[in-house]
DNA sequence: AATGAATGAGCTTTCATTCAT
DNA sequence: AATGAATGAAAGCTCATTCAT
């Protein structure tokens, strides 16, 4: 019998390949330089490829940004599902896991408050941005499932934890490990009015 | 007699004033543009003025984009000053202002998070936003006076109200009403939890 | 059997002759402008490409002049070394060789006493001006091999060619034809002298 | 009995001072900077005017620059003169002074290889400039007095000293007192051709 | 006579995007 | 499917020169 897979989703599988080595390319040119400074050349040779041909993947350079973005928002909704469904403290696991993981991954970070600020996005992104950025929400908000108020709550800490992170991410005259350690403090503070 | 005001004096007046325009000027456009699509060239328009003209009262763009910034910051951290001095709630008074004050002034809102991130600033600009930061923060730490970690909580509460902007400016497929009620709420939600 | 030229072989001899197309290029529009006032539109325009796509070329304005003149330096070398190879009176030839040729290439003229004087030349560009300036001084040495200070009398000969050029150029009131039988003078005058 | 000078005579006086002042600020300046990007304002600055006011005494830029040539035209003619009337070996003080002069006045022979070459100059500047090249050239022409040729050497003589000047003037990895000792030996090389 | 504000043209360089091959 | 050459628009900035005061 012949495998369930058509010559279709061969095709469809083998695009998907490639723009995820793209995207992997441009994550990687991300994270060494500032973000409205990657090009399309940049991304390309990283990805080993011309840049003509990243056309072939992406409608225009938004939606290559986009869908990297998408792609590390997935991650995280997913290690907050994770951690949710089996902390012991969730909301504590929830505001370390997640200013751990903007830390880390400094592009995220960036990528997504340019998206929040700046961008000039078609419909069609602005939608798939909002639809990650519910699915982020809704994990916050089973934070507080019992509040009556639980969506607030987590808009509040969802925010806040991005603002943490935008106000403090440069924090001047700071090391990077102090920089953390300062956010670690703050998180904690979020944690304790939170858990109120 | 002489006059007080000496020849240095108004020449000197007339220079800022002629700064001031400029400023004007561009926050007017970046009210409309993405921040870092403003150009010279638009603002000059805008000013009514020839390009090359900025460059008699601004030595760049940057000292232009962080005149402009710092400017209203000076307007916000008096602000605060005189409702903190003042008010019979100023936590409460000071979450809204805030928000107020940034929700109606899109541009030093944008500008702010601009210079937090991806500004490539010289060492003396960048000196004159932190000097900002700082007296901004001095106020936000007044409000804590009496915690044991002031500080702390005034640096949580700052970046959480950043965070409620930059989270929600562009909220999806919300009015600029929903969108201040939404934040409105969230001003609120943070009020209840700063004031335990 | 393989061809002898690989495919890229091809490639760069196309991109070399695309090279050579834009210093020709560079070269006509340098015969008719001050040298310090050509812009690379003015080369584009001529070369019959965009502005933009001489950077594919070349690194920048000043790495595109520098090969300009090196082109022009090969060839009067190539020159030089013939006629002093095969010429029963080398010092007399050599002379009005190199006259005549600065005097028909007026641009390669004038790049050299721009390099000489006014660049401000990286210095990847520097060492490859003074290579050929050192491999033209060599074919001035020997002419002079049978003398204890040969360099010397090169250095001192190649200085009074390029002193006759730059100074008599324009020599006021005079046609094109004067101007050069003035030089023609002028290196009898020196070969006399040289010839001692 | 009243000075014989009149009103207009000491406006005129007036004038020329004026003139020496900007010229002498020009020369500083053309001390410190590359001939080509020194600027109306950095001449104005250093004379303690305004940009505008230099339009009053010149022109435009070029008769200035043009102006500052003469005059230093003017001094080495005058040394020239002084040297031949007096000088037990004029040929050899001429050259020696005259390297000593151009490499201590680097602005100076800059300048005049700048008017040799590249400028666009009007008319009226071409015919001051000639001049002063006549009058120099007829120095070098009374070393040669009782030569038949005395013209065609004078001139020889003079652009092999300016060729020796611009070639060797950037010498590559020379010191500067090494490039001025090169520049001597090459002196006395030309002193004992022409004195065959 | 002098100022200095303003102009406006112009320059190099970069880049997303297109398209013939 | 991929290349890479080419475009063309744009941007920041400089400067000689003008002119109202």
């Amino acid at each position: 019998m012949k495998n369930a897979k058509s010559f279709q989703d061969l095709k469809y599988t083998e695009k998907e390949n490639k723009k995820k080595i793209i995207i992997d390319a441009a994550e990687r040119i991300f994270a060494i330089k500032p973000f409205n400074q990657v090009t399309m050349r940049d991304i390309a040779k990283e990805a080993g490829i011309s840049a003509g041909a990243i056309y072939r993947y992406f409608s225009d350079q938004q939606a290559l940004f986009v869908e990297a973005f998408l792609l590390g928002a997935e991650e995280i909704i997913g290690m907050l599902e994770k951690i949710i469904a089996t902390s012991k403290n969730p909301l504590k696991d929830t505001i370390y896991t997640f200013l751990n993981y903007l830390n880390k991954h400094d592009p995220y970070f960036r990528m997504m408050t340019h998206f929040m600020l700046d961008a000039n996005l078609s419909p069609d992104l602005i939608d798939k941005l909002n639809e990650a950025e519910r699915r982020l929400l809704d994990q916050f908000t089973k934070l507080f499932a019992s509040h009556s108020n639980a969506r607030l709550l987590a808009h509040s800490l969802f925010a806040s934890l991005n603002g943490v992170m935008i106000t403090f991410h440069n924090y001047p005259g700071r090391s990077k490990k102090e920089v953390r350690y300062h956010m670690h403090r703050l998180g904690e503070t979020l944690y304790q009015l939170f858990s109120c």
